[in-house]
RNA sequence: GCUUUGGUGGUGGAAUUGGUAGACACGAGGGACUUAAAAUCCCUUGGGCAGCAAUGCCUGUACGGGUUCAAGUCCCGUCCGAAGCACCA
């Protein structure tokens, strides 16, 4: 039999799906363990090779894990709500439900080809109204839940209202986003509209009107991960500043949280780094300068990271949103506000960014009193201060910041240096090093003893206090879009309002049209009957990253009515021990995710505080495109060797018609109507084609299809191939050139039990040397799959079974092992092999081979050799050396000196007459 | 600008974390088998020098220094690439 890579695969496949070898269940007799994927959105390109490479990643631990004992759960899903489908159905009116199903359909067949060891019965798509009526049943339980910063978690809002009726706003400390003071007294006389309007301010989800980002292009708002420069990441459409009622989730609550969570994860340093730069924490205080504007005195509430700097305050700046910019204005300069705001107001974001280096402000006429000098300085307004960060206004510190500094310049501003020696005279000394002066109490200090103690000075004299701010805002959490789940809120007397859990899920409409009403509705408004109760329904619809932010729940207990997860199959499958997905969710799905997860552990659903124990970014696939060079104004290509003779076009060829950069020339001829009369100029009777890496899109024909892969050389041999490319966590462009290497490893693999129709295996025991091949690889077969290193696990498979071929060992005593090992990898020619070593059940259910005595070469010994009382290494000699032998020959070993015994190698390095290492191979 | 991460043959990449640099694979060249091709197998392959030869010597991990018996790996400086953040007070 020769290896027939798509009879035994057919087989394969079906045999796992006829006995559900992959399905799981909860078994407290194994211990768990959870790898679990970043589910896809079933796109309408289907998948191309770069998708499978993290899903290949982790079914081979997955199985590996199997091997091992552990009771493993790995399923698979689908994040099927989302703009391409809902954009598909504007223009043709298909409604999106058939599109993704459609979608789902082909994912399913592409991926089922590369034989995942999924539980599809575990499967889940964020589409489907049993699904999402956990989503909007989280969306429930935030929008009925506030932060106590007190207590650090969650809690019921009835809580806070009884806590409101006992001792008013002043009785809990609350993560709240505007701050109005009322006593218990005050709180019992509100209407019922009145004490809701408040309550939203706390809420964890929670309606509130800002400026957000406005995609007039998709006709929707956008969060801040989903805008890169004042583009839509999905369309490229331009994102304008709009002030909307928009839903958020109150994320800032849990910044602390977040950033303190990482340090216990098992997360690359990047991707934490990125997260914590995200979140933005920093250290420092807040502080009241008053501010007078004709009789009148007001609060000018400031943050800043260098207290230390007050005496060095020059002057103020307001952000131009800032709610003071009113107040502080004076008659005299009222026009020269009005028109810097309204300059500001036309630029878009876009212009904002581009416009860094301009310093634009203007003088509001007010000043504010220095609290440490008594000293008056001047009030402006500027737009490099952010109304969203801090409180929307800073002290300025020209000497020692370098937008006040650049600020100070272009309006003429006093500069104060606060720092012996430093110079001004062209730049800002920002270095946080250096000795007070020009600093009252704080001369002679260093600046980092000057910091705290001039903030200890300011808490003890009330001007302010220490504050802790962070940069993350609120999600957005509402998008005015078809396709996503309904929020389940209806308006009673305008008051937001709860549908009852036992009413969910409230599930997506019928509309006419997929696109805007006319008069700028959200789809959702061509609905008939949108109404609860009578009332009206909310219109816009949650965004991508609701569905996706509790799966990994879900899939522990996905067919549950009563409950997102019950708390048996929570509490045995816990969190999930290995996540496997791309860095493009950095800032999105993996903060969102984590905020989710830490809202339930509050409210006591899920037992784990953060969900994904270890994580893993595989790197991105580029395609590598291919293209030949017509000579121009002629049907002729020259080879890519010679076509600096000519002048020539670049065209991009399809890279179905290469192979390893040689052309098919036929094919290319056949390929287009224009080409059919081609003629080329020839290297070495070749056409060689010119490449480059690029992204892989249709446009440059360069999409490499799984399938295309699986029919020319097999599942097995993508699996290993995508292995074997290089370092999971690396971009690398996909290159077939390699592909037949892995093939012919296969191929071989499987002479070493098949020569034709002969059965090779026999039960002869093992000799010293196969022995020995046997016991390396198990070795390094458990170190690299366990630290990720797939590549060099799938080259150490190809160094023994050479090494087998070599000595010709078709021996069952080393070859069921190595099928044993080679499954994860490799499933389907393993199980067939594995058949035919005589076995009747899956290979799934074997066990990885151990590293013990029994596969030790019986020939030889390792002695241990000691150095200054320590063990430094192990020799493994010859048993038939005596032991005074064994010592001369390490003793009387050079420098570097080598020796060889059988395949041993032995290099012994001595300095100084004493032995520094031994190195064996 | 800040943060993170890299720089090793013609190519993808190894190197047990400080211990024979270039594993394994591709490509290339040569050979065997074959009427021929495919398939398969064997040899050579960082650069340089010496030798009929087995082999030996020198050099070599972006560049310049340093620590060490020993550096691709650690430290300092320089150059280049990739990713993320970017008026965050």
């Amino acid at each position: 039999m020769d290896y027939d890579y798509k009879r035994i695969e057919r087989k394969w496949q079906a045999y796992w799906a006829d006995h559900q070898t992959f399905k799981t269940k909860e078994d407290s007799s194994r211990p768990k363990y959870y790898v679990m994927d970043m589910f896809p959105y079933p796109s309408g390109a289907g998948l191309h090779v770069g998708h499978p490479l993290g899903y290949i990643a982790s079914d081979i631990f997955a199985r590996y894990k199997r091997l091992r004992g552990y009771n493993v759960l790995h399923p698979m899903g689908y994040d099927a709500f989302g703009l391409p489908a809902e954009q598909y159905a504007i223009q043709t009116g298909q409604h999106p439900e058939i599109t993704t199903a459609k979608n789902i359909k082909r994912y399913r067949e592409q991926l089922d080809r590369i034989g995942f060891s999924y539980d599809w019965s575990r499967e889940v798509r964020t589409c489907d109204p049993k699904y999402y009526k956990w989503t909007q049943w989280a969306f429930l339980k935030m929008f009925g839940s506030w932060y106590d910063n007190s207590a650090e978690k969650a809690r019921p809002i009835e809580e806070l209202t009884a806590s409101f009726e006992k001792g008013g706003s002043g009785s809990v400390n609350a993560a709240c986003d505007s701050y109005e003071a009322f006593s218990a007294g005050e709180w019992n006389s509100f209407s019922e509209k009145e004490k809701d309007e408040i309550l939203m301010h706390y809420r964890i989800a929670y309606q509130g009107e800002t400026a957000v980002n406005w995609c007039p292009g998709l006709g929707t708002v956008l969060a801040n991960d989903e805008v890169r420069e004042g583009y839509s990441v999905r369309g490229g459409f331009p994102v304008e500043q709009k002030k909307m009622k928009q839903w958020f989730l109150r994320v800032s609550a849990y910044a602390g949280r977040l950033l303190d969570g990482l340090d216990d994860l098992d997360w690359t340093d990047s991707l934490k780094e990125m997260q914590r730069n995200w979140i933005g924490r920093s250290y420092g205080a807040e502080m009241v300068f008053k501010a007078h504007n004709g009789g009148k005195e007001y609060d000018m509430h400031i943050f800043t990271t260098r207290a230390d700097t007050v005496f060095g305050v020059t002057f103020m700046v307001l952000a131009p949103e800032s709610d003071l910019v009113e107040s502080l204005t004076t008659p005299g300069q009222k026009s020269a506000v009005e028109d810097y705001l309204r300059l500001v107001a036309k630029k878009t974001e876009r212009e904002r960014i581009s416009e860094t280096k301009t310093v634009t402000g203007v003088f509001t006429g007010s000043y504010a009193v220095n609290p440490l000098t008594g000293k008056d300085v001047p009030i402006w307004i500027s737009e490099y201060v952010l109304a969203g960060y801090g409180t929307g206004a800073i002290m300025a510190v020209p000497a020692h910041d370098s937008r006040d500094y650049a600020f100070a310049k272009k309006f003429d501003l006093p500069i104060i240096p606060l720092i012996a020696g430093c110079d001004v005279s062209e730049a800002s000394f920002d270095a946080k090093d250096g000795i007070m002066c020009n600093s009252g109490f704080l001369n002679g200090m260093n600046v980092k003893e000057a910091i705290p103690a001039a903030i200890d000075y300011v808490e003890k004299t009330g001007i302010g206090r220490r504050k802790v701010n962070y940069r993350i805002r609120d999600a957005i959490f509402s998008r005015q879009r078809y396709w996503g789940e309904p929020f389940p809120i209806y308006y009673k007397d305008g008051i937001p309002t709860a549908i009852p859990f036992d009413k969910l899920p409230l599930e997506l409409p019928e509309v006419d049209q997929f696109k805007p009403t006319e008069t700028g509705e959200p789809p959702l408004a061509r609905a008939k009957n949108w109404t609860y109760d009578g009332y009206p329904l909310e219109t816009s619809t949650m965004p991508g990253f609701a569905g996706s932010s509790a799966y990994y729940l879900r899939y522990m207990d996905p067919h549950n009515d009563n409950a997102l997860v019950s708390r048996e199959a929570d509490s045995y499958w816990k969190d999930v021990d290995l996540y496997i997905g791309g860095t493009e969710h950095a800032t999105g799905h993996l903060i969102y995710s984590r905020f989710w997860n830490k809202f339930l552990y509050d409210l006591g659903y899920v037992c784990r505080d953060e969900p994904f124990c270890k994580l893993i970014n595989q790197g991105m696939i580029q395609g590598r495109s291919n293209f030949v060079y017509r000579v121009v104004n002629t049907n002729t290509f020259v080879s890519c060797g010679l076509k600096d003779g000519y002048e020539t076009t670049e065209i991009h060829v399809d890279i179905n018609l290469v192979h390893n950069d040689k052309l098919d020339m036929e094919a290319f001829k056949a390929w287009r109507p224009e080409f059919s009369k081609a003629g080329f100029i020839l290297e070495g009777g070749e056409y060689i084609c010119g490449y480059a890496i690029e992204k892989m899109s249709k446009s440059m024909y360069n999409v490499v299809n799984p399938d295309e892969i699986c029919d020319t050389y097999g599942a097995d041999t993508l699996r290993l191939y995508e292995m074997f490319l290089g370092p999971i966590d690396q971009s690398k462009p996909w290159d077939t050139n390699g592909i037949d290497g892995v093939n012919r490893f296969l191929k071989k693999f499987w002479r070493l039990f098949w020569n034709g129709d002969e059965f090779l295996v026999r039960d002869d025991k093992a000799g010293a040397e196969e022995l020995k091949v046997l016991h390396k690889l198990i070795s390094k077969e458990q170190y690299d799959i366990e630290h990720f290193s797939y590549n060099t696990a799938v080259s150490s498979f190809m160094i023994a079974v050479n090494e087998l071929s070599d000595y010709r060992c078709s021996k069952k005593e080393i070859l069921e092992p190595l099928v044993i090992m080679l499954s994860p990898f490799a499933p389907h020619i393993c199980e067939e092999l594995w058949e035919a070593l005589g076995h009747d059940e899956s290979v799934t259910y074997a066990s990885f081979p151990e590293y013990i005595e029994k596969y030790t070469i019986e020939n030889e010994c390792t002695y241990a050799v000691s150095f200054n009382g320590k063990t430094r290494f192990t020799v493994s000699l010859p048993k038939s050396l005596s032991s005074g032998d064994v010592e001369s020959r390490i003793m009387s070993m050079d420098q570097t000196a080598r020796y060889t015994e059988g395949k041993t190698v032995v290099r012994v390095i001595v300095v100084q007459g004493k032995i520094v290492n031994v190195v064996i191979k």
